[in-house]
DNA sequence: AATCTTCTTTAGAATAATTATAAACAACGA
DNA sequence: TCGTTGTTTATAATTATTCTAAAGAAGATT
């Protein structure tokens, strides 16, 4: 449980004003034990019923990605006609539930270090992510 | 080098008739050393180019997910606006160069075995694929 | 507290990729 | 050649996302 008054503190060392909306999408996103993988859309309906205070889906877009840019959320390379993005930014791969179209942790041990035997001159790695896509 | 004969005896394999716009998609598509990396509007501008007709933008689209049904096309799960597909379908990985925009295959050796180390009752892997992000 | 500046929110418009529609057309089998 | 079925096409519809510009709220300054 984390409470309003460290979202505050959080926002105000990014450098992002503690606005009700963002401390509401906070609640909605970083208040929980495990990990949530969401798209946008998720996440604009979760607000309205887990806080009962509308946020306009404008505001959604930009918080997103303003926290992505900090890096407090990941976003999860897919196919989709939605972004994914995931609150767990440690380094992690994922399951996608291909029929279900849900995602589920992959920690990193349970993928093993994955060594990258080629190199492109001039350019370096940024991040390697795995997706393992399920089926029935 | 392959033979217009040839992609109509395999659209007939694949129960795909033939047509003079998928004849042109396939020689865009197939007929090249290397794999290719595209998008619908990268192959839409090129088979103008390529092939001096115009193919609607609508029978690119289905013409690009019929291949993809049938497995002779293969897409990659990346973080854009756009979809990509590969005309390589074997087991590989890539690179993406963020800046550029750019796919760049990795060989399966390139990135030696993955050992997923966790499954989910009920489902199978079904592929994996793992995408290294490039930057200068 | 009043004022000023800057950042944020918002509704709605704009954009862009993709999918759906339905009429014209082309391939195939009889 | 004719009838059937599959295909192409322009265009409209849909959907996710970004843009815009005006109203509102936060923070700093007095």
């Amino acid at each position: 449980m984390t409470s309003k008054q460290e979202f505050i503190e959080k926002l105000r060392n990014s450098n992002l004003r503690p606005t009700k909306q963002r401390i509401n999408i906070c609640e909605v996103l970083f208040n929980r034990d495990k990990t949530f993988h969401f798209t946008i859309n998720d996440l604009f309906n979760l607000i309205k019923d887990k806080t009962g205070e509308k946020v306009s889906l404008a505001t959604v877009y930009n918080t997103v990605h303003a926290f992505h840019k900090k890096g407090y959320l990941k976003e999860i390379p897919i196919n989709s006609n939605q972004t994914y993005f995931d609150t767990n930014v440690t380094d992690h791969h994922h399951f996608f539930d291909v029929k279900e179209e849900k995602l589920i942790d992959l920690k990193s041990e349970d993928v093993g270090p994955i060594e990258i035997q080629k190199s492109i001159p001039g350019k370096k790695i940024k991040s390697v992510e795995v997706l393992v896509k399920l089926e029935d």
